[in-house]
DNA sequence: CTCAAAAGGACTTTTTATGTCTTTTTAGGG
DNA sequence: CCCTAAAAAGACATAAAAAGTCCTTTTGAG
């Protein structure tokens, strides 16, 4: 269980490796795609949804391309995964906030709240500049 | 990203209220199906798994079902877990040891490292004693 | 021998993942 | 203004996994 996707992984490889160029550098997304070894028009659809929420900024036409959408150090994995794959919720109970449908006092979701709460936690403290570098 | 399908879910509820019965009491797949309400044919599959490992401890024919293959306090939500949704693993090169296939210094394997251990972690602390009251 | 129950295997259906292809928008440079 | 380069958008296509059903076989008690 808990598998990241194909699209999750080739998302993290291209954006980390968007954050490994100097930052000033407008990049081809066929240049990425082809660095990362991702189908371009796969990578592509990944990039419009880190363009929509800010994650990458898009320059269109000639001379167009990707660059991050802030600084390396202030986007993290956790940011990176929630945009493709959605929120980290091991169980579906854990979006209604505290009860189960199944029952008022379901023993299972505190321990889901706790699992979503550590991912979350870990994920959130690696930033594309600790992947980029090193 | 993370979630939990319904079999799991499914699993964690059926044995779950097994785990609530008498220990030494029987317990008819069809009559755990419609407590927790999943389907027959459905559950059974779980529970045969459940047996091959020695989660459950099945009787056939007449006045036969299921009951817990060891007391419920030595059953974790991480053995159910893995039982059905096979082991926890974020990402596919966890499983390789250190290295990915993709570089030989992959920086995002520690974190998946660290969050396989986390999880594991934290489901193999809760038992389905601890589940089945309160 | 018969009936009740789980085990096993083959199948179907639905949903999700993994892409591709074509058209449209945007922008730069002559 | 026109041509070309690039991303954006949307409609497809294919494959794999999830979710569930159905039928037959095995096992055991009475």
């Amino acid at each position: 269980m808990m598998e990241l996707t194909r699209k999750g992984e080739y998302a993290i490889r291209g954006i980390v490796y968007l954050a490994s160029r100097p930052a000033d550098q407008v990049c081809l997304l066929s240049d990425i795609a082809a660095a990362v070894d991702v189908p371009p028009t796969f990578l592509a659809k990944i990039f419009q949804q880190f363009s929509k929420i800010g994650l990458v900024k898009s320059y269109r036409g000639t001379g167009g391309g990707f660059i991050l959408g802030r600084p390396a150090d202030k986007i993290t994995l956790l940011d990176v995964v929630e945009a493709v794959e959605g929120p980290i919720i091991p169980n579906r109970c854990v979006v209604n906030g505290i009860d189960c449908d199944r029952s008022t006092a379901c023993n299972v979701h505190p321990v889901w709240m706790n699992v979503q709460s550590q991912v979350r936690g870990i994920l959130g403290k690696v930033t594309l500049k600790d992947l980029a570098e090193g």
